[in-house]
DNA sequence: ACTTAATTCGTTAAGTGAACGAACTAATAA
DNA sequence: TTATTAGTTCGTTCACTTAACGAATTAAGT
């Protein structure tokens, strides 16, 4: 290997103005251990390069000035894309780890190739609308729910878009695109971006279950995504929990997701009450004192409340993370707060998602953010890597859901 | 950072000779990319040093023939301890990664400090009986049964081991040993041990889960282990498998440990048959074809089944490894083969541990391997690491249980 | 108000450690 | 003898460091 240390170092400078900048060169050196030289070289190529320039100066301490930099947003960006059966939504992510404006669109019903193009579409009016150039595009990152198949580039078991598994979703977007794309699952980016930004902030071992249609989670261990040996970690669906595992029908929906899903409630809700009713209109009731919805509403609460407990067993988290249109109702996570202590030996805290329907692309611009720094910076060495910058999640609930 | 590279081009080296010694410095300089002149630098060095030797030399090809080298094993090594309840057993590993003879003793039933003086005799014993120095030893891996405690240094947790919860046994250790002492649950040592020469080898998703009195299982997810936020990670005994998990006795015991540990099976055999036998004689009974027996048997193979299923279904490894007194015996497996199928969708490997009760004695090695390679020539530099050499099982099931 | 001291920034210069390519010597098979 | 591989020596380049110094600023003293 060549002179890898230049790289190093020049991935300490770039973390330190991304995460302390404004900063001067002075202090980059004091804080990364650098001489002042190095530092002075390392920026000045930076800042031809474009990629970092001069913000201001340093004023009311003693001594000489100094100047400062800031990273060049604009200089380098990736579209982040979260593509649900319902909505598809697009942001872009600068260099600095902002997230600007996001643009959504109803998910066309079509599905497959009619939904690629769309996607492609929403990612260029998304860099439209924020001023920035296509050009300075360097990768894609898009949602998605469903596990991506890294080699076929099809997405495999995606319920609510149809036919996202008979196309190559991967090369159909970097054809239209022009530039790396790189697909992944909804959930796993939700985890992500929650622990960035979200609730999980901070955190090292999390889970994020997602409680909608179905069920599904996203885990991280040590920092690190939980992917699987065949990538088909966080399917919680299948717990042993809530149905006798072995009947045949268990082995195909899953055990927990027949009790848990939208259908398992509705089920449940029915062979009560004999009335058909749809899973918010249930949680309605329930609120309002009903006592067939809140004794479904607390079956589930309990059914929840055994998976947290298997899967605290396995992994232990710090925090599990509730969202999806199930999982993210307060009084959902207040009944499993409650009951939980009843079976779980191990404490563990319940929170709901602070990003809501923000969390995947929030994880997208994560992804996208270590991948650019990567791509542009540290050149896939390893030991040299720009972190996350510490952003705040407010953006997100101004904007809504 | 002062001059980080030479740290580097020195533990590729080091990994070069440990991996594929005897070797040339010429074949050196080709497989790590290095120049043949820097190579020679640093192997002279490393000669210097002591830590590796002339071998011989190349034969039978075309040109000059060359000087091999291959690592000095005892010019450092590791002790490594397996502290069980009814057996204490310890060995030393040197510095090529070679496991040299171990050996054994009942542990003190008195336990508390009198281990803690047995275990640091048996470790000068180790030394003595592989005629390397007691002054080569850099640092001590000791596996015992529960959860080591960081910061106060005791073993929370440890049901077959008297009064480890009442003293330092990391610090009495070093100071009756005169150097570093590592503390690592036996399991955790377990899997480990697995991955690099036993059951798991090559696999970087993999499940240890040891069945005994009690039921814990290791956890390696992308070859690292998964310790969890309050080192909890894989305490399956508490899964909500079995029992009802809401009964106190279940938050107390655990609802799958009261069903397949020791005990439970006990005392599902007494319900059924109305008579006492230990474990060992239930499953003889079964294999003879006793109907109660097996019943029992299969029983318990279910509910494992279902255990695996729950953590399959939130880590999705590669492989199962069972362990542990009732886990390593191959008709349970067999049965547990069987069953897997009927209620885990998702595929998984079910196979009894290759090493049987030298699994964590091989982790230690392992573990020990790396910390010594890292103490030595990485000097705890991020990104410069020795990793594992390939060594084989043999060893073990050559010597016994 | 003016001078002086202390402090900090950033640059220039000189020196060291590490790696490389090129040229060379050495040893061996064909 | 020739081709090939091993290993050494030499000179160069790169990256980083320490040291010294000029420039800019505040704090303090007269």
């Amino acid at each position: 290997m060549a002179h890898s240390s230049r790289r190093l170092s020049l991935c300490t400078v770039m973390q330190s103005i991304v995460h302390d900048g404004p900063i001067s060169r002075a202090r980059i050196a004091r804080e990364t251990g650098l001489s002042k030289q190095t530092v002075g070289e390392i920026v000045s190529g930076l800042e031809i390069g474009g990629w970092v320039r001069e913000k201001g100066r340093t004023r009311g301490h003693v001594g000489r000035t100094a100047t400062t930099y800031e990273t060049v947003g604009t200089a380098a960006g990736v579209v982040v894309v979260d593509l649900g059966g319902t909505k598809l939504r697009a942001a872009v992510a600068d260099l600095a780890g902002n997230i600007l404006d996001d643009v959504v669109e109803p998910t066309d019903p079509a599905g497959g190739a009619a939904v690629a193009r769309q996607t492609a579409r929403l990612c260029r009016v998304a860099t439209e609308r924020n001023a920035i150039g296509w050009d300075r595009i360097k990768l894609a990152i898009v949602g998605v729910a469903g596990v991506p198949d890294a080699s076929t580039g099809a997405v495999r078991l995606s319920p609510n878009i149809r036919g996202l598994d008979r196309i190559n979703l991967r090369s159909s977007l970097e054809d239209a695109l022009g530039v790396d794309v790189y697909v992944e699952n909804d959930v796993n980016l939700a985890i992500i971006g929650e622990q960035w930004i979200g609730s999980g902030a901070g955190e090292k071992d999390l889970v994020f279950i997602a409680v909608g249609t179905g069920i599904g989670a996203g885990i991280m261990i040590g920092g690190t995504l939980v992917r699987g040996a065949a990538q088909s970690a966080g399917e919680l669906g299948y717990l042993p929990v809530g149905a006798d595992p072995f009947e045949a029908e268990s082995l195909r929906t899953g055990a927990l997701e027949r009790v848990v899903g939208t259908i398992g409630i509705m089920r449940r809700y029915r062979d009560r009450t004999g009335e058909e009713a749809d899973v918010p209109a249930i949680f309605d009731a329930a609120t309002r004192g009903n006592l067939a919805a809140s004794a479904v509403v607390d079956e589930t609460a309990s059914h929840l409340a055994c998976a947290i407990t298997a899967v605290c067993a396995t992994v232990n988290p710090a925090k599990v993370i509730l969202g999806g249109s199930i999982g993210s109702r307060p009084d959902l996570a207040r009944r499993i707060r409650t009951i939980l202590p009843q079976c779980a030996p191990i404490p563990v805290e319940v929170e709901t998602s602070l990003l809501g329907s923000y969390a995947a692309l929030a994880g997208g611009a994560a992804v996208g953010f270590e991948k650019i720094h990567a791509m542009l910076f540290s050149d896939g060495h390893p030991g040299a890597l720009v972190s996350l910058p510490r952003q705040d999640a407010n953006r997100f609930r101004l904007t809504g859901q």
